[in-house]
RNA sequence: CGGGGCGUAGCGCAGUUUGGUAGCGCGCUCGGUUCGGGUCCGAGAGGUCGGCAGUUCGAAUCUGCCCGCCCCGACCA
Protein backbone atom coordinates (compact mmCIF):
# COMPACT_ATOMS: atom_id res chain seq x y z
CA UNK A 1 0.00 0.00 0.00
CA UNK A 2 1.46 3.69 -1.37
CA UNK A 3 0.89 6.53 0.76
CA UNK A 4 -0.98 8.72 -2.18
CA UNK A 5 0.01 11.71 -3.14
CA UNK A 6 -2.41 14.14 -2.87
CA UNK A 7 -3.31 13.88 -6.30
CA UNK A 8 -6.79 15.26 -7.42
CA UNK A 9 -8.77 12.84 -9.90
CA UNK A 10 -9.24 16.17 -12.24
CA UNK A 11 -6.11 18.77 -13.60
CA UNK A 12 -5.49 21.10 -13.33
CA UNK A 13 -7.01 21.94 -9.93
CA UNK A 14 -9.35 25.03 -10.01
CA UNK A 15 -7.18 27.44 -8.74
CA UNK A 16 -4.38 26.18 -10.85
CA UNK A 17 -6.50 27.16 -13.75
CA UNK A 18 -10.45 27.18 -13.49
CA UNK A 19 -11.15 27.22 -17.33
CA UNK A 20 -9.30 24.22 -18.03
CA UNK A 21 -10.50 22.47 -14.71
CA UNK A 22 -14.02 23.38 -15.99
CA UNK A 23 -13.30 21.54 -19.02
CA UNK A 24 -11.58 18.29 -17.81
CA UNK A 25 -14.58 17.95 -15.37
CA UNK A 26 -17.05 17.67 -18.57
CA UNK A 27 -14.19 15.31 -19.70
CA UNK A 28 -13.93 13.49 -16.59
CA UNK A 29 -17.23 13.07 -16.21
CA UNK A 30 -18.61 11.95 -19.90
CA UNK A 31 -20.60 15.13 -20.26
CA UNK A 32 -20.03 16.08 -23.60
CA UNK A 33 -17.51 16.78 -25.74
CA UNK A 34 -16.80 18.92 -29.47
CA UNK A 35 -18.26 18.38 -32.85
CA UNK A 36 -16.88 17.85 -36.08
CA UNK A 37 -19.25 21.01 -35.86
CA UNK A 38 -17.29 24.28 -34.82
CA UNK A 39 -19.16 25.17 -31.86
CA UNK A 40 -21.70 22.38 -31.54
CA UNK A 41 -21.33 19.78 -28.88
CA UNK A 42 -22.33 16.54 -28.76
CA UNK A 43 -24.15 15.64 -25.36
CA UNK A 44 -23.16 11.94 -24.15
CA UNK A 45 -25.82 10.06 -21.89
CA UNK A 46 -24.68 11.32 -18.56
CA UNK A 47 -24.78 14.78 -19.58
CA UNK A 48 -27.97 14.44 -21.51
CA UNK A 49 -29.81 12.63 -18.59
CA UNK A 50 -29.22 15.61 -16.41
CA UNK A 51 -30.88 17.56 -19.02
CA UNK A 52 -33.59 15.32 -18.84
CA UNK A 53 -33.86 15.67 -15.20
CA UNK A 54 -34.11 19.23 -15.78
CA UNK A 55 -36.71 19.34 -18.56
CA UNK A 56 -38.65 16.85 -16.46
CA UNK A 57 -38.87 18.93 -13.58
CA UNK A 58 -39.15 21.91 -15.13
CA UNK A 59 -42.03 20.50 -17.65
CA UNK A 60 -44.28 19.47 -14.35
CA UNK A 61 -43.91 23.09 -12.65
CA UNK A 62 -44.74 24.94 -16.24
CA UNK A 63 -47.92 22.96 -16.13
CA UNK A 64 -48.61 23.29 -13.20
CA UNK A 65 -49.02 26.83 -13.35
CA UNK A 66 -50.94 26.54 -16.02
CA UNK A 67 -48.66 26.18 -19.62
CA UNK A 68 -49.04 23.83 -22.58
CA UNK A 69 -46.63 22.92 -24.50
CA UNK A 70 -46.57 23.38 -28.45
CA UNK A 71 -43.90 23.37 -30.74
CA UNK A 72 -42.95 25.65 -33.76
CA UNK A 73 -40.87 25.58 -37.04
CA UNK A 74 -36.98 26.22 -36.71
CA UNK A 75 -36.88 28.55 -39.62
CA UNK A 76 -38.18 32.26 -39.32
CA UNK A 77 -38.63 34.00 -42.25
CA UNK A 78 -36.20 37.18 -42.54
CA UNK A 79 -39.33 39.23 -42.56
CA UNK A 80 -40.26 38.24 -39.29
CA UNK A 81 -37.11 38.80 -37.60
CA UNK A 82 -36.90 42.36 -39.03
CA UNK A 83 -40.33 43.51 -37.34
CA UNK A 84 -39.31 44.45 -34.44
CA UNK A 85 -36.38 46.86 -34.59
CA UNK A 86 -34.33 46.36 -31.21
CA UNK A 87 -34.92 42.34 -31.61
CA UNK A 88 -33.69 42.51 -35.20
CA UNK A 89 -30.56 44.65 -34.22
CA UNK A 90 -30.03 42.29 -30.76
CA UNK A 91 -29.75 39.32 -33.30
CA UNK A 92 -28.84 39.86 -36.59
CA UNK A 93 -25.15 39.67 -35.96
CA UNK A 94 -25.28 36.20 -35.01
CA UNK A 95 -28.02 34.34 -37.18
CA UNK A 96 -27.64 31.11 -39.62
CA UNK A 97 -29.24 32.05 -42.61
CA UNK A 98 -30.55 29.61 -45.13
CA UNK A 99 -30.62 30.42 -48.60
CA UNK A 100 -31.17 27.46 -50.79
CA UNK A 101 -33.42 24.25 -51.21
CA UNK A 102 -31.00 22.28 -53.29
CA UNK A 103 -27.35 20.85 -53.84
CA UNK A 104 -25.73 20.37 -57.21
CA UNK A 105 -22.65 18.67 -58.26
CA UNK A 106 -20.26 21.85 -58.40
CA UNK A 107 -17.63 22.42 -60.94
CA UNK A 108 -14.74 20.94 -58.92
CA UNK A 109 -16.26 18.18 -57.38
CA UNK A 110 -18.15 18.02 -54.56
CA UNK A 111 -21.53 19.98 -54.04
CA UNK A 112 -22.49 23.49 -54.38
CA UNK A 113 -25.45 24.76 -53.30
CA UNK A 114 -27.75 25.06 -57.11
CA UNK A 115 -28.15 28.67 -57.94
CA UNK A 116 -31.63 27.65 -59.21
CA UNK A 117 -32.39 26.81 -55.78
CA UNK A 118 -32.20 30.30 -54.08
CA UNK A 119 -35.42 30.57 -51.56
CA UNK A 120 -36.95 33.52 -52.53
CA UNK A 121 -36.52 35.27 -48.76
CA UNK A 122 -34.00 34.07 -46.88
CA UNK A 123 -34.92 31.55 -43.63
CA UNK A 124 -33.30 32.19 -40.32
CA UNK A 125 -32.39 29.59 -38.19
CA UNK A 126 -34.02 30.54 -35.26
CA UNK A 127 -32.05 32.24 -32.45
CA UNK A 128 -35.27 32.36 -30.56
CA UNK A 129 -38.78 32.44 -31.76
CA UNK A 130 -40.77 35.55 -30.53
CA UNK A 131 -41.76 36.49 -33.97
CA UNK A 132 -42.58 32.93 -35.51
CA UNK A 133 -44.78 32.47 -32.36
CA UNK A 134 -46.06 35.87 -32.55
CA UNK A 135 -47.51 34.96 -35.98
CA UNK A 136 -49.12 31.97 -34.70
CA UNK A 137 -50.47 34.08 -31.58
CA UNK A 138 -51.90 36.19 -33.84
CA UNK A 139 -53.96 34.16 -35.50
CA UNK A 140 -55.24 31.93 -32.38
CA UNK A 141 -56.22 35.28 -30.30
CA UNK A 142 -59.44 37.30 -31.92
CA UNK A 143 -61.27 37.83 -28.42
CA UNK A 144 -60.02 37.99 -24.65
CA UNK A 145 -61.65 34.98 -24.28
CA UNK A 146 -59.26 33.36 -25.99
CA UNK A 147 -56.37 35.15 -23.24
CA UNK A 148 -54.39 34.39 -21.52
CA UNK A 149 -52.40 32.42 -23.98
CA UNK A 150 -50.00 30.56 -22.10
CA UNK A 151 -47.36 28.33 -23.99
CA UNK A 152 -44.08 26.69 -23.88
CA UNK A 153 -41.86 24.99 -26.49
CA UNK A 154 -38.80 23.07 -25.32
CA UNK A 155 -36.41 23.22 -28.56
CA UNK A 156 -33.23 23.73 -29.78
CA UNK A 157 -31.88 27.10 -31.30
CA UNK A 158 -28.37 28.44 -32.73
CA UNK A 159 -26.88 31.63 -32.34
CA UNK A 160 -23.88 32.17 -33.79
CA UNK A 161 -21.64 32.76 -31.13
CA UNK A 162 -17.67 34.17 -31.46
CA UNK A 163 -16.64 31.90 -28.87
CA UNK A 164 -17.98 28.76 -27.41
CA UNK A 165 -17.59 26.54 -24.23
CA UNK A 166 -19.00 23.53 -23.87
CA UNK A 167 -22.48 23.66 -22.14
CA UNK A 168 -22.03 27.58 -20.87
CA UNK A 169 -22.12 29.01 -24.62
CA UNK A 170 -22.74 26.37 -27.93
CA UNK A 171 -23.60 27.65 -31.16
CA UNK A 172 -26.85 25.24 -31.09
CA UNK A 173 -28.54 24.80 -27.47
CA UNK A 174 -31.40 23.21 -26.55
CA UNK A 175 -33.71 25.35 -24.00
CA UNK A 176 -37.07 25.88 -23.18
CA UNK A 177 -38.85 29.12 -24.12
CA UNK A 178 -42.27 30.31 -22.69
CA UNK A 179 -44.75 32.43 -24.41
CA UNK A 180 -47.28 33.89 -23.24
CA UNK A 181 -50.16 36.83 -24.23
CA UNK A 182 -52.12 38.35 -22.27
CA UNK A 183 -54.62 41.13 -21.86
CA UNK A 184 -53.84 43.13 -19.66
CA UNK A 185 -50.06 44.83 -18.51
CA UNK A 186 -50.68 43.66 -14.84
CA UNK A 187 -51.24 40.24 -15.90
CA UNK A 188 -48.73 39.89 -18.29
CA UNK A 189 -46.22 41.49 -15.70
CA UNK A 190 -47.32 39.02 -12.89
CA UNK A 191 -46.89 36.28 -15.10
CA UNK A 192 -42.88 37.71 -16.24
CA UNK A 193 -42.50 37.58 -12.26
CA UNK A 194 -43.88 34.26 -11.45
CA UNK A 195 -42.23 32.38 -14.28
CA UNK A 196 -38.94 34.28 -12.64
CA UNK A 197 -40.00 32.53 -9.58
CA UNK A 198 -40.39 29.38 -11.16
CA UNK A 199 -36.72 29.49 -12.22
CA UNK A 200 -35.39 30.42 -9.00
CA UNK A 201 -37.45 27.67 -6.94
CA UNK A 202 -36.00 25.03 -9.35
CA UNK A 203 -32.57 26.93 -9.44
CA UNK A 204 -32.55 26.62 -5.84
CA UNK A 205 -34.17 23.17 -4.57
CA UNK A 206 -33.35 21.20 -7.27
CA UNK A 207 -30.07 22.54 -8.71
CA UNK A 208 -29.13 23.46 -5.65
CA UNK A 209 -27.75 26.50 -6.98
CA UNK A 210 -28.38 30.03 -4.57
CA UNK A 211 -30.00 32.75 -7.26
CA UNK A 212 -30.55 36.28 -7.26
CA UNK A 213 -33.89 37.27 -8.61
CA UNK A 214 -33.88 40.80 -10.24
CA UNK A 215 -34.77 43.19 -13.05
CA UNK A 216 -31.70 43.88 -15.62
CA UNK A 217 -30.83 47.15 -15.90
CA UNK A 218 -31.66 48.67 -19.52
CA UNK A 219 -28.31 47.57 -21.04
CA UNK A 220 -28.47 44.30 -20.33
CA UNK A 221 -32.19 43.87 -21.66
CA UNK A 222 -33.62 41.53 -24.33
CA UNK A 223 -33.16 42.77 -27.18
CA UNK A 224 -37.15 44.11 -27.71
CA UNK A 225 -38.21 43.60 -24.30
CA UNK A 226 -40.00 46.49 -22.15
CA UNK A 227 -38.31 44.61 -19.00
CA UNK A 228 -35.70 41.64 -18.41
CA UNK A 229 -35.54 40.15 -15.07
CA UNK A 230 -33.18 37.32 -14.68
CA UNK A 231 -31.61 34.62 -12.01
CA UNK A 232 -28.05 35.18 -11.15
CA UNK A 233 -25.81 32.23 -9.63
CA UNK A 234 -22.09 33.36 -8.52
CA UNK A 235 -19.68 30.60 -10.27
CA UNK A 236 -16.74 28.79 -7.84
CA UNK A 237 -13.93 31.63 -10.17
CA UNK A 238 -16.43 34.21 -8.43
CA UNK A 239 -17.73 35.14 -12.05
CA UNK A 240 -21.76 35.33 -12.28
CA UNK A 241 -23.64 33.39 -14.38
CA UNK A 242 -27.16 34.66 -15.89
CA UNK A 243 -28.95 31.22 -15.42
CA UNK A 244 -32.51 32.09 -16.23
CA UNK A 245 -34.26 35.08 -18.06
CA UNK A 246 -38.08 36.37 -17.97
CA UNK A 247 -38.97 39.27 -20.35
CA UNK A 248 -42.28 41.64 -19.85
CA UNK A 249 -42.57 42.21 -23.87
CA UNK A 250 -45.37 45.06 -23.54
CA UNK A 251 -47.12 45.25 -26.54
CA UNK A 252 -43.88 45.49 -28.83
CA UNK A 253 -44.06 42.45 -30.24
CA UNK A 254 -47.77 41.86 -30.52
CA UNK A 255 -47.88 45.15 -32.52
CA UNK A 256 -44.78 43.67 -34.26
CA UNK A 257 -46.89 40.35 -34.71
CA UNK A 258 -50.65 41.79 -34.75
CA UNK A 259 -51.86 39.99 -31.96
CA UNK A 260 -55.11 41.67 -31.32
CA UNK A 261 -57.98 40.76 -29.36
CA UNK A 262 -61.77 42.44 -28.98
CA UNK A 263 -61.98 43.19 -25.51
CA UNK A 264 -65.41 42.87 -23.46
CA UNK A 265 -66.18 46.54 -24.37
CA UNK A 266 -66.01 45.55 -28.26
CA UNK A 267 -62.14 47.63 -28.31
CA UNK A 268 -59.64 46.30 -30.30
CA UNK A 269 -56.51 46.11 -28.19
CA UNK A 270 -52.93 44.58 -28.64
CA UNK A 271 -52.37 41.84 -26.31
CA UNK A 272 -48.97 42.08 -23.62
CA UNK A 273 -46.72 39.61 -23.63
CA UNK A 274 -44.17 37.74 -22.46
CA UNK A 275 -41.20 35.00 -22.63
CA UNK A 276 -38.76 33.02 -20.39
CA UNK A 277 -36.13 30.50 -20.85
CA UNK A 278 -33.17 28.24 -19.34
CA UNK A 279 -31.12 26.74 -21.27
CA UNK A 280 -28.41 23.88 -21.59
CA UNK A 281 -26.39 26.30 -19.52
CA UNK A 282 -27.65 25.76 -16.44
CA UNK A 283 -26.07 22.48 -16.78
CA UNK A 284 -22.66 24.40 -16.59
CA UNK A 285 -23.77 26.46 -13.70
CA UNK A 286 -24.77 23.06 -12.27
CA UNK A 287 -20.88 22.03 -12.88
CA UNK A 288 -19.01 25.47 -11.97
CA UNK A 289 -21.40 26.04 -8.73
CA UNK A 290 -20.58 21.99 -6.71
CA UNK A 291 -17.99 20.23 -8.67
CA UNK A 292 -14.47 19.56 -6.88
CA UNK A 293 -10.93 19.06 -7.64
CA UNK A 294 -12.40 15.33 -8.13
CA UNK A 295 -14.53 16.05 -10.49
CA UNK A 296 -18.38 16.57 -10.65
CA UNK A 297 -21.06 16.76 -7.65
CA UNK A 298 -24.21 16.15 -8.80
CA UNK A 299 -27.09 17.10 -6.59
CA UNK A 300 -29.73 14.35 -5.92
CA UNK A 301 -32.78 15.57 -7.39
CA UNK A 302 -31.46 15.89 -10.85
CA UNK A 303 -28.49 13.51 -10.90
CA UNK A 304 -29.11 10.80 -13.86
CA UNK A 305 -28.53 7.92 -11.37
CA UNK A 306 -28.66 8.61 -7.06
CA UNK A 307 -26.63 5.18 -5.96
CA UNK A 308 -23.47 3.12 -7.74
CA UNK A 309 -23.83 -0.31 -6.08
CA UNK A 310 -20.55 -2.78 -6.52
CA UNK A 311 -18.64 -5.74 -4.82
CA UNK A 312 -15.72 -5.72 -3.37
CA UNK A 313 -14.34 -9.01 -3.46
CA UNK A 314 -11.04 -11.48 -2.76
CA UNK A 315 -11.81 -14.81 -4.14
CA UNK A 316 -14.87 -16.61 -5.95
CA UNK A 317 -16.37 -18.13 -2.99
CA UNK A 318 -16.96 -14.08 -1.23
CA UNK A 319 -17.54 -13.11 -4.66
CA UNK A 320 -20.91 -15.05 -5.19
CA UNK A 321 -22.13 -14.53 -2.08
CA UNK A 322 -21.59 -10.86 -2.84
CA UNK A 323 -23.42 -11.15 -5.83
CA UNK A 324 -26.51 -12.00 -4.23
CA UNK A 325 -26.31 -9.59 -1.40
CA UNK A 326 -26.21 -7.01 -4.10
CA UNK A 327 -28.70 -7.85 -6.21
CA UNK A 328 -30.93 -8.15 -3.18
CA UNK A 329 -29.75 -4.18 -2.36
CA UNK A 330 -30.28 -3.00 -5.28
CA UNK A 331 -34.00 -4.26 -5.69
CA UNK A 332 -34.59 -2.99 -2.22
CA UNK A 333 -32.97 0.27 -3.54
CA UNK A 334 -35.37 0.64 -6.68
CA UNK A 335 -38.09 -0.53 -5.20
CA UNK A 336 -37.93 2.34 -2.70
CA UNK A 337 -37.93 6.32 -3.77
CA UNK A 338 -35.88 9.27 -3.37
CA UNK A 339 -39.38 12.00 -3.44
CA UNK A 340 -41.04 11.74 -6.49
CA UNK A 341 -38.84 9.56 -8.40
CA UNK A 342 -38.21 5.93 -7.84
CA UNK A 343 -34.40 5.57 -7.00
CA UNK A 344 -32.12 5.36 -9.57
CA UNK A 345 -29.54 2.57 -9.33
CA UNK A 346 -26.07 1.58 -11.53
CA UNK A 347 -24.85 -1.61 -10.44
CA UNK A 348 -21.26 -1.95 -11.76
CA UNK A 349 -20.22 -5.62 -11.93
CA UNK A 350 -16.99 -5.05 -14.11
CA UNK A 351 -14.46 -6.62 -12.88
CA UNK A 352 -11.49 -3.42 -12.53
CA UNK A 353 -10.55 -3.11 -9.56
CA UNK A 354 -12.34 -1.12 -6.65
CA UNK A 355 -9.99 2.22 -6.68
CA UNK A 356 -10.87 2.42 -10.40
CA UNK A 357 -14.15 2.39 -10.14
CA UNK A 358 -14.01 4.32 -6.87
CA UNK A 359 -12.69 7.02 -9.15
CA UNK A 360 -14.49 6.70 -12.06
CA UNK A 361 -17.81 7.37 -9.79
CA UNK A 362 -16.56 10.17 -8.32
CA UNK A 363 -15.32 11.81 -11.23
CA UNK A 364 -19.09 11.25 -13.02
CA UNK A 365 -20.43 12.79 -9.84
CA UNK A 366 -22.92 10.33 -8.16
CA UNK A 367 -24.40 10.94 -4.91
CA UNK A 368 -23.78 7.67 -2.68
CA UNK A 369 -21.21 5.11 -3.54
CA UNK A 370 -22.21 2.08 -2.34
CA UNK A 371 -19.76 -0.82 -1.68
CA UNK A 372 -20.50 -4.07 -0.38
CA UNK A 373 -17.50 -6.79 0.81
CA UNK A 374 -16.32 -9.11 2.77
CA UNK A 375 -16.27 -7.25 5.92
CA UNK A 376 -19.28 -5.79 4.90
CA UNK A 377 -21.10 -9.35 4.27
CA UNK A 378 -19.72 -10.71 7.89
CA UNK A 379 -21.41 -7.23 9.69
CA UNK A 380 -24.63 -7.16 7.20
CA UNK A 381 -23.97 -4.15 6.39
CA UNK A 382 -22.71 -1.94 3.24
CA UNK A 383 -20.23 0.95 3.11
CA UNK A 384 -22.07 3.86 1.91
CA UNK A 385 -20.58 7.18 0.74
CA UNK A 386 -21.40 10.49 0.13
CA UNK A 387 -19.70 12.30 -2.70
CA UNK A 388 -19.70 15.62 -1.51
CA UNK A 389 -17.62 14.48 1.79
CA UNK A 390 -14.18 12.94 1.73
CA UNK A 391 -13.39 9.54 2.81
CA UNK A 392 -14.34 9.95 6.33
CA UNK A 393 -17.49 9.98 5.61
CA UNK A 394 -18.25 6.98 4.57
CA UNK A 395 -20.86 4.94 6.51
CA UNK A 396 -21.20 1.51 7.58
CA UNK A 397 -25.40 1.02 6.71
CA UNK A 398 -27.06 -2.49 7.64
CA UNK A 399 -28.74 -3.92 4.89
CA UNK A 400 -32.12 -4.05 5.95
CA UNK A 401 -31.81 -0.53 6.62
CA UNK A 402 -30.83 0.53 3.30
CA UNK A 403 -33.92 1.11 1.57
CA UNK A 404 -34.68 3.58 4.53
CA UNK A 405 -31.44 5.23 5.05
CA UNK A 406 -30.85 6.04 1.45
CA UNK A 407 -33.52 8.32 0.80
CA UNK A 408 -32.18 10.42 4.15
CA UNK A 409 -28.75 10.30 3.09
CA UNK A 410 -29.77 11.83 -0.49
CA UNK A 411 -32.34 14.62 0.98
CA UNK A 412 -29.30 15.54 3.87
CA UNK A 413 -26.91 15.85 0.58
CA UNK A 414 -29.22 18.12 -1.61
CA UNK A 415 -29.66 20.48 1.52
CA UNK A 416 -25.96 20.26 1.96
CA UNK A 417 -24.98 21.13 -1.09
CA UNK A 418 -28.00 24.23 -1.34
CA UNK A 419 -26.19 25.17 2.12
CA UNK A 420 -22.46 25.19 1.32
CA UNK A 421 -22.86 26.99 -2.03
CA UNK A 422 -25.34 29.52 -0.54
CA UNK A 423 -21.88 29.81 1.92
CA UNK A 424 -20.00 30.00 -0.54
CA UNK A 425 -21.87 32.67 -2.38
CA UNK A 426 -22.42 34.73 1.06
CA UNK A 427 -18.60 34.69 1.51
CA UNK A 428 -17.99 36.36 -2.07
CA UNK A 429 -20.48 38.79 -1.65
CA UNK A 430 -19.96 42.57 -0.25
CA UNK A 431 -21.07 45.69 0.29
CA UNK A 432 -18.55 48.04 -1.32
CA UNK A 433 -18.75 51.86 -1.02
CA UNK A 434 -15.28 53.27 -2.22
CA UNK A 435 -14.67 53.32 -5.61
CA UNK A 436 -11.01 52.30 -4.81
CA UNK A 437 -11.81 49.60 -2.64
CA UNK A 438 -14.25 48.38 -5.92
CA UNK A 439 -11.27 48.49 -8.54
CA UNK A 440 -8.94 46.21 -6.47
CA UNK A 441 -11.78 44.05 -5.68
CA UNK A 442 -11.93 43.25 -9.41
CA UNK A 443 -8.53 43.95 -10.67
CA UNK A 444 -6.79 40.57 -11.72
CA UNK A 445 -2.95 39.95 -9.77
CA UNK A 446 -2.28 38.72 -13.24
CA UNK A 447 -4.34 39.88 -16.11
CA UNK A 448 -2.68 37.25 -18.18
CA UNK A 449 -3.63 34.43 -16.49
CA UNK A 450 -7.23 33.96 -15.31
CA UNK A 451 -7.03 33.93 -11.60
CA UNK A 452 -10.06 33.30 -8.87
CA UNK A 453 -10.72 36.69 -7.57
CA UNK A 454 -13.67 39.15 -6.66
CA UNK A 455 -17.01 38.23 -6.36
CA UNK A 456 -20.43 40.12 -6.07
CA UNK A 457 -20.28 43.43 -4.75
CA UNK A 458 -23.33 45.51 -3.46
CA UNK A 459 -22.92 48.84 -4.53
CA UNK A 460 -24.35 52.04 -5.18
CA UNK A 461 -25.33 53.14 -8.50
CA UNK A 462 -27.35 56.09 -9.94
CA UNK A 463 -29.04 54.76 -12.61
CA UNK A 464 -27.13 56.03 -15.48
CA UNK A 465 -25.75 53.80 -18.46
CA UNK A 466 -22.97 56.06 -18.55
CA UNK A 467 -21.78 55.06 -15.05
CA UNK A 468 -22.27 51.70 -15.55
CA UNK A 469 -20.26 51.44 -18.90
CA UNK A 470 -17.71 53.33 -17.21
CA UNK A 471 -17.20 50.68 -15.08
CA UNK A 472 -18.09 47.63 -17.67
CA UNK A 473 -14.61 49.56 -19.78
CA UNK A 474 -12.46 49.51 -17.12
CA UNK A 475 -12.95 46.97 -14.98
CA UNK A 476 -15.33 44.07 -17.33
CA UNK A 477 -17.82 44.30 -14.30
CA UNK A 478 -21.41 44.74 -15.18
CA UNK A 479 -24.35 45.36 -13.11
CA UNK A 480 -26.22 41.49 -12.96
CA UNK A 481 -29.09 42.53 -11.48
CA UNK A 482 -31.11 45.15 -9.20
CA UNK A 483 -32.00 42.78 -6.58
CA UNK A 484 -35.36 44.25 -5.76
CA UNK A 485 -36.25 40.71 -4.12
CA UNK A 486 -33.58 40.59 -1.70
CA UNK A 487 -30.70 38.35 -1.46
CA UNK A 488 -31.11 35.55 0.73
CA UNK A 489 -28.18 35.14 3.59
CA UNK A 490 -28.51 37.47 6.38
CA UNK A 491 -25.37 39.36 6.05
CA UNK A 492 -25.90 40.79 2.01
CA UNK A 493 -29.76 41.45 2.76
CA UNK A 494 -29.36 43.87 5.77
CA UNK A 495 -27.85 46.26 3.25
CA UNK A 496 -29.57 46.28 0.10
CA UNK A 497 -31.64 49.13 1.30
CA UNK A 498 -29.29 51.26 2.40
CA UNK A 499 -29.53 54.98 0.83
CA UNK A 500 -25.94 56.30 -0.43
CA UNK A 501 -23.71 57.26 -3.00
CA UNK A 502 -22.78 55.75 -6.57
CA UNK A 503 -19.73 54.32 -6.89
CA UNK A 504 -18.82 55.94 -10.01
CA UNK A 505 -20.43 59.69 -10.05
CA UNK A 506 -21.45 59.68 -6.50
CA UNK A 507 -25.19 60.96 -6.57
CA UNK A 508 -27.39 59.71 -4.53
CA UNK A 509 -28.87 56.24 -4.78
CA UNK A 510 -31.29 54.49 -2.60
CA UNK A 511 -30.18 50.95 -3.00
CA UNK A 512 -27.87 49.06 -3.46
CA UNK A 513 -26.96 46.53 -7.23
CA UNK A 514 -24.88 43.37 -8.14
CA UNK A 515 -21.67 44.05 -9.84
CA UNK A 516 -19.94 41.04 -10.46
CA UNK A 517 -17.83 40.02 -13.44
CA UNK A 518 -19.91 37.37 -15.70
CA UNK A 519 -20.44 34.70 -18.18
C1' C B 1 -13.06 39.38 -35.88
C1' G B 2 -8.18 41.48 -33.19
C1' G B 3 -3.95 39.79 -29.62
C1' G B 4 -1.49 35.44 -27.49
C1' G B 5 -0.76 30.08 -27.05
C1' C B 6 -1.26 25.19 -28.98
C1' G B 7 -2.29 20.92 -32.65
C1' U B 8 2.42 14.09 -32.24
C1' A B 9 -2.05 7.04 -30.00
C1' G B 10 -8.45 7.60 -26.42
C1' C B 11 -6.17 11.39 -22.52
C1' G B 12 -1.69 14.14 -20.89
C1' C B 13 2.96 15.01 -23.08
C1' A B 14 8.48 14.55 -24.98
C1' G B 15 10.90 14.76 -29.61
C1' U B 16 11.12 20.25 -33.64
C1' U B 17 16.25 24.93 -32.10
C1' U B 18 21.02 21.28 -34.52
C1' G B 19 16.07 17.09 -40.89
C1' G B 20 17.77 10.49 -40.86
C1' U B 21 11.56 7.58 -41.18
C1' A B 22 8.23 8.15 -33.79
C1' G B 23 8.58 7.67 -28.10
C1' C B 24 6.94 8.15 -22.62
C1' G B 25 3.00 8.03 -18.70
C1' C B 26 -2.08 6.96 -18.07
C1' G B 27 -5.99 4.38 -20.49
C1' C B 28 -7.25 -0.03 -23.70
C1' U B 29 -6.64 -5.80 -24.90
C1' C B 30 -4.71 -10.69 -23.15
C1' G B 31 -2.44 -13.80 -19.05
C1' G B 32 -1.33 -13.97 -14.04
C1' U B 33 -1.50 -11.40 -9.28
C1' U B 34 -4.49 -8.16 -6.54
C1' C B 35 -9.08 -5.76 -4.85
C1' G B 36 -12.26 -1.60 1.48
C1' G B 37 -9.40 5.76 -1.96
C1' G B 38 -5.93 4.92 -8.23
C1' U B 39 -2.27 -3.32 -6.83
C1' C B 40 1.85 -5.36 -9.17
C1' C B 41 4.32 -8.24 -13.18
C1' G B 42 4.54 -9.79 -18.17
C1' A B 43 2.86 -9.72 -23.27
C1' G B 44 0.12 -6.80 -26.95
C1' A B 45 -3.03 -3.42 -29.96
C1' G B 46 -3.22 1.46 -31.32
C1' G B 47 -0.45 7.25 -34.77
C1' U B 48 -0.84 8.91 -43.08
C1' C B 49 2.95 13.55 -36.20
C1' G B 50 -4.14 18.87 -37.85
C1' G B 51 -4.47 19.43 -43.68
C1' C B 52 -2.45 20.72 -48.46
C1' A B 53 1.63 22.34 -51.27
C1' G B 54 6.86 23.12 -51.47
C1' U B 55 12.47 22.64 -50.24
C1' U B 56 15.49 18.06 -49.73
C1' C B 57 18.45 11.83 -51.30
C1' G B 58 15.38 12.03 -46.87
C1' A B 59 10.49 16.29 -43.26
C1' A B 60 6.95 15.50 -36.93
C1' U B 61 11.38 18.74 -37.53
C1' C B 62 12.58 23.82 -42.67
C1' U B 63 9.09 27.27 -45.95
C1' G B 64 4.09 28.90 -47.57
C1' C B 65 -1.11 28.67 -47.35
C1' C B 66 -5.34 26.64 -44.94
C1' C B 67 -8.14 24.26 -40.81
C1' G B 68 -9.14 23.37 -35.71
C1' C B 69 -8.72 24.05 -30.34
C1' C B 70 -7.64 27.04 -25.80
C1' C B 71 -6.90 31.88 -23.23
C1' C B 72 -7.65 37.36 -23.42
C1' G B 73 -10.70 41.26 -25.90
C1' A B 74 -15.45 42.74 -28.58
C1' C B 75 -20.83 39.98 -28.25
C1' C B 76 -24.25 36.85 -25.87
C1' A B 77 -28.52 32.37 -22.53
Amino acid sequence: MTQKAPRTAIQPTRAQDYAEWYQQVVRAADLAENSAVRGCMVIKPWGYAIWENIERVLDRMFKETGHKNAYFPLFIPKSFLEKEAAHVEGFAKECAVVTHHRLVAGPNGGLIPDPKAELEEPLIVRPTSETIIGASFAQWVKSYRDLPLLINQWANVVRWELRTRLFLRTTEFLWQEGHTAHATETEAREETLKMLDVYSVFAEQYMAIPVIRGPKTASERFPGAVDTFAIEALMQDRKALQAGTSHFLGQKFAEASGIKFLDATGTQNFAWTTSWGVSTRLVGGLIMTHSDDDGLVLPPRIAPAHVVIWPVYRGDETKEAISVVIDEAARALRAASFEDRRLEVEVDRRDNSGGDKQWEWIKKGVPLRIEVGPRDLAAGTALVSRRDLGPAGKQAIPFAELAARVPELLAQMQSDMFARALAERDAHTHAIDDRAAFDAFFTPRNPNKPEIHGGLALSHWCGSANCESTLKDALKVTIRCIPSYGIAGAKAAARINEPGHCIVCGEPSTMRVVFAKSY
